[in-house]
DNA sequence: ATCTGCGCAATT
DNA sequence: AATTGCGCAGAT
């Protein structure tokens, strides 16, 4: 043997291993160490010490050496398998958490054949099981290609047609064991059940012509592309008898996207922006190899992980694209009541168990997805609409969801599922300020865990309560102006958080943190499209709007960066930047392109079943002719040439003559006084809100107006 | 000088 | 394939 045949690496000193000052004692190795009555022989480190960057690295030597293609999109989501095959997770580490009876490695003995669902066993037992059968299957289907440390015991009589002997799965649901990780590979197929629903969403959507219309059909369509080429390759027989167009099996996402683009209908045509811009970053970013782990070969698993992020953004591009502010949130609400129909009724009723319990434990098992989820609800809150429009939509997606919801409970006959609907009773919660839905207990779970995340993070309570805040001012009927200043606060202050967070925090509490994130990548990844869709369409200077978006793309490389070097986690850059980032940017270049001359609030073209939204009493210049003259011509001539905006960006980017008129025009509106229509709205005279807002009008603009001064905006 | 534990060979 | 044993580099 070569002494010097390789040199000896060292260990990163960062990862959670390095970080574990003493030895665990209940290892293999610990217990065959001198202080722990050992023998000495095996001189070997503490499992639980096991540097996380060295294990990675060897995995990565092996594969490459074996000519096999890289781990499609499991190492984004979870750590390495190390102690996949065995229990050893270190007493000391076994963090109490929320989930007291949680999988303990007693529990893997009672590990069942088919799922008992029907069975006498008290709900927590049940559900537990079910969690730990599901995170087996989910390792097992998407990375059927590799050697997985569980075996493999194919069933054919169970609707769950993978089922390992052994059980993986120690990890508590909702915290993250920094040590056994390796249950987060369960985190890519919430995706791909997603991504499935999706498709089998779209499909019908589109058949139907339910919420028909070029955009969200295209996007609807694209979805099912994407998913169709995905995913669930072991996908059940009963497959989602895709859409109209059909690609033609695995690899259609290929065919379908670039044969749909050019017939697109002309008035579509911003649509192509928003898919080409998406599509590219994605699938460029994820295919640099130096972009951490994300980078995958072979077309057929090429989008999937991918399919869903880019759904939601071409969705909520296309969206904006084709309306304007107010109509983005009509169709922002009709979105969700799209998605309550679809996904959770039709899929339901459609997709096999085993994908709905995959779809379920996705929701319940990862406490950022909720988290998010509530955050998405808030957004929902933000969007301009009248008080009864939300109420009622609140009321409709309630009963859309009770109807799935008993959907779901009849096919999978246990009723404590109903509990995984909880993301979208956060929804409703966060819009209509009510009291969390009592009796279910992964409810209160979830909660408790979101208030956990909410207590440890400080970055997320100040998401959290920012949106809030937004939400209480568009129900106050605030200023547009006041809600487009604190969104910009928002982005300009969270990604500053989280860049503090980056530096001040402990190191494993920031991976604590990445794992957290991948696992609730989807719910970041809305939340981003959501955000940067919504402070595109905000009525500011698009010079204010583009700086805060710079902003956030330093703060937001700054903290990524950070985090990769204290961590040590290279999943991050990739994370941060695919999941957030950029789909952020995707979101609000599209939004911002398109938002501007449709600021007047425009009641004429209403088709739409909600009832228009009324115009901001406190504040009436900022809404009518304020919004009227400010509105961006650099983006009105855009629109016009229908050309890709990047030359127009760069010259308000460049201080143009246009965007410094552009930035003086609001104090040009305010010096000629304000007109007195925005008032006129004698639908709303009966409402109380209308008395409420007179009286509390002038205290709104005030308070705006510090704020507006506060963040050195003109102020209308 | 002593201890730890990486990397590889040997063994099961 | 997984486990065990151990030389020796590097840390203490």
């Amino acid at each position: 043997m070569q002494p010097n045949h390789k040199p000896r690496r060292v260990r990163c000193m960062a990862c959670d291993g390095c970080r574990l000052l003493s030895d665990c004692g209940e290892c293999r190795e610990c217990q065959d160490k001198l202080p722990f009555g050992g023998t000495g022989k095996r001189k070997k480190l503490c499992r639980a010490r096991i540097c996380r960057r060295l294990y990675r690295d060897r995995e990565e030597e092996r594969e490459d050496t074996a000519g096999a293609y890289k781990r499609p999109f499991a190492l984004i989501s979870g750590h390495p398998p190390l102690f996949a095959s065995s229990h050893a997770i270190p007493g000391a580490l076994m963090q109490p958490g929320l989930f007291p009876a949680a999988l303990t490695p007693g529990s893997g003995g009672l590990m069942p054949g088919p799922l008992p669902l029907a069975s006498l066993l008290p709900a927590r037992v049940k559900v537990e099981l079910r969690g730990q059968l599901e995170q087996q299957l989910l390792q097992v289907q998407p990375l059927a290609g590799r050697a997985l440390p569980a075996p493999v015991r194919p069933r054919s009589t169970t609707p769950l047609r993978p089922q390992p002997t052994a059980p993986s799965a120690e990890t508590t649901p909702l915290r993250p064991q920094p040590t056994a990780p390796s249950a987060d590979e369960g985190g890519t197929e919430p995706a791909a059940a997603c991504a499935a629903a999706a498709s089998a969403s779209g499909a019908r959507v589109d058949s139907e012509g339910d919420i028909a219309g070029g955009d969200e059909a295209l996007a609807a369509l694209v979805l099912t592309g994407l998913a169709e080429s995905e995913v669930l390759h072991s996908a059940p027989p009963s497959p989602p008898e895709g859409g109209p167009e059909e690609g033609g099996g695995k690899g259609a996402a290929w065919l379908l996207l670039p044969s749909h683009l050019p017939s697109l209908p002309l008035s579509l045509s911003w649509s192509p922006v928003a898919i080409s811009l998406t599509l590219a970053i994605a699938l460029v970013a994820g295919n640099v190899p130096g972009f951490g782990s994300l980078g995958q070969a072979g077309a057929g698993q090429l989008l999937a992980p991918k399919s869903l992020g880019v759904g939601i953004t071409l969705l909520y591009a296309s969206v904006l694209c084709r309306h304007g502010r107010v109509q983005a949130a009509r169709l922002w609400v009709a979105g969700g009541v799209a998605h309550e129909l679809i996904v959770v009724i039709l899929l339901g009723a459609m997709r096999p168990q085993h994908v709905l319990l995959a779809r379920l434990t996705s929701i319940r098992h990862s406490t950022p997805v909720a988290a998010c989820a509530f955050l998405a609800g808030l957004l929902t809150g933000v969007q301009p609409m009248a008080p009864s429009d939300v109420w009622r939509t609140t009321v409709l997606l309630a009963l859309l969801r009770l109807a799935g919801l008993a959907i779901w409970a009849t096919r999978l006959g246990d009723w404590p599922l109903a509990a995984g609907c909880w993301d979208a009773e956060a929804h409703l919660d966060a819009e209509v300020g009510g009291v969390p839905p009592a009796g279910a207990p992964t409810a209160v779970q979830v909660c408790a865990s979101f208030a956990a995340e909410l207590y440890t993070d400080p970055a997320f309570l100040f998401l959290v309560a920012g949106f809030a805040l937004l939400v209480v001012a568009n129900l106050a009927r605030a200023s547009p102006r006041f809600v487009a200043r604190a969104t910009t606060m928002l982005v300009v202050c969270g990604p500053t958080l989280r860049l503090v967070q980056a530096l001040v925090c402990s190191p494993a509490e920031l991976a604590r943190d990445v794992d957290s994130l991948a696992e609730g990548r989807l719910g970041f990844l809305t939340v981003c499209v959501a955000g940067g869709a919504t402070f595109g369409v905000q009525p500011l200077p698009t010079t204010r709007k583009l700086l805060a978006a710079g902003y956030l793309a330093c703060a937001v490389a700054c903290s990524t960066v950070v985090f990769r070097i204290r961590t040590g986690d290279d999943r991050m850059p990739s994370l941060e930047l695919l999941h957030g980032f950029l789909p952020f940017l995707a979101s609000f270049l599209a939004a911002l392109a398109v938002s501007g001359p449709t600021l007047r609030q425009d009641d004429s073209s209403a088709p739409l079943p909600l009832s228009p939204p009324t115009p901001p009493l406190s504040a009436p210049a900022a809404c009518s002719a304020g919004a009227l003259a400010r509105a961006p011509e650099v983006v009105r001539a855009m629109l016009k040439e229908k050309a890709f905006p990047l030359q127009r960006i760069w010259e308000v980017l460049s201080w143009g003559p246009k965007a410094r008129r552009l930035w003086r025009q609001p104090r040009a509106a305010r010096r000629h006084g304000l007109p007195r229509d925005a008032l006129s709205g004698a639908k709303w005279a009966g409402l109380p809100w209308g008395a409420v807002h007179a009286a509390r009008g002038p205290r709104l603009v005030a308070s705006h107006r510090l704020f507006a001064r506060l963040l050195a905006f003109p102020v209308g």
